[in-house]
DNA sequence: TAACAACAAATTGTCGACAATTCTCTGGGC
DNA sequence: GCCCAGAGAATTGTCGACAATTTGTTGTTA
């Protein structure tokens, strides 16, 4: 037991397996025996099923009663159901954001878009950081919503699915730049605190990478689960 | 063990335990104590236990360590934020619903329609049947999003703390039959395939009803839960 | 050779007991 | 009379063992 002292074991181990699925440590589909991963990570069943249950709630495993439990693994439908959700979501969140964010936290995105403006440029990695930057950018203005329950839903479910299934953009290098400005558009309409504008940008830019997966969908690659690389927003 | 025959004691008692909160059997803000309640349902207090913790992942129950769980109360802040949540994920159910509706689908609403324009006359118990007849009537409308991610959302959890929650309205008598009007104007929309004006017909009508939940504010009853009474929409 | 049935192995579901933590109540001191 | 400390009780957390169900295999039969 190393990392994220927390209360109980049963808190331990949801945290640990929840980080393992989400980086990827356990891929999509694995089976997750009880008893294996009981005796990998030194504890008896009982928390480690109670964890599963709580991993359960929060859509990353999938439970059959009697024959076990898999890693989720989504198909290509799933995955645009999850952007349409998070476009309404995200829309939302920025609306309120553009309502409640302090003049501090305003300045904090513009220190934000600088430090992405400086990396957009670089074209090794660019996917890696671009993908974690945005996903910083979405993070800070769902968590300024003041919402609770939009953040728990967001921040809580749908990035770790997110995380999970990150695609290449190979078909268009030029999205970066495009993404940038899509940002600096939403950053500048918190900062009018003009919500209606926030809101309506922010869906677009959503809706945006969910048309980009539409588009990569092919009857091969359907109900096929992907593999996670890079980034797509 | 008299209904609800799933497969395995866990399923059972979460269905019978989230049925008992959300008819009100188990009041808001109750200890929900786990051998007191093993013992009346007859189980050990193993499943028990995972019952309760798929409740947590549903946020029906609020649980703190070594010290017990209790049933969700909100308060007059986290209501407006679940009806926040609502509008979106409701006006992007009716967009979907609008494209993926059949038309027999569209026909039953119609239906429905006609149900409910004769239960509004009754003045007696009207609060009881509109506030179901509503309830269906949304239901109905996201079932046929085709979206499942969106479905489990609203079904399958906010749903279930709206029906905890609901307010005699009576600061409106004549509140029933707007609402039954915005309903015709939104199956219209449905009929049209206008998802763009479902959509709007949708989020304003569920505008509505939160506005009017926030307009019965006061200091008196913020942070303090509500008890269960009549419909709001 | 293919299909079906019975058996065996593995896995999950359930239970009761023990350990750890928290809350409460009582007693003493200021 | 009020506050603090400590012991006791109650509740939750954890564990190992047993029971029920599913799945895979093997053998038989058409």
């Amino acid at each position: 037991m190393v990392a994220g002292s927390s209360r109980t074991l049963s808190d331990q181990l949801f945290k640990q397996l929840q980080q393992a699925i989400v980086r990827g440590d356990i891929p999509a589909n694995t089976r997750l025996s009880e008893t294996s991963l009981a005796s990998q990570y030194g504890v008896s069943r009982g928390p480690l099923r109670e964890a599963i249950h709580r991993l359960e709630g929060r859509r990353l495993v999938v439970r059959t009663p009697h024959s076990g439990t898999r890693v989720v693994s989504l198909n290509h439908e799933e995955l645009i159901h999850i952007y349409q959700v998070r476009e309404v979501l995200e829309g939302l969140a920025c609306r309120l954001a553009a309502k409640n964010m302090t003049e501090d936290q305003v300045a904090d995105m513009y220190t934000l878009l600088d430090e992405h403006s400086q990396q957009v440029d670089f074209r090794e990695g660019v996917a890696y950081f671009q993908a974690e930057g945005d996903l910083d950018f979405h993070y800070r203005i769902v968590m300024a919503s003041g919402n609770q329950r939009l953040i728990d839903n967001l921040c809580g479910e749908l990035y770790h699915l997110v995380r999970m299934y990150r695609y290449q953009t190979s078909t268009s290098p030029r999205r970066p730049e495009k993404a940038f400005r899509e940002h600096r558009q939403i950053v500048d309409a918190l900062a009018d605190r003009d919500s209606e504008m926030a809101e309506l940008l922010m869906r677009r830019h959503i809706r945006t990478a969910r048309l980009r997966l539409e588009r990569m969908h092919t009857p091969a690659n359907n109900n096929k689960e992907y593999s996670e690389s890079g980034a797509v927003l």
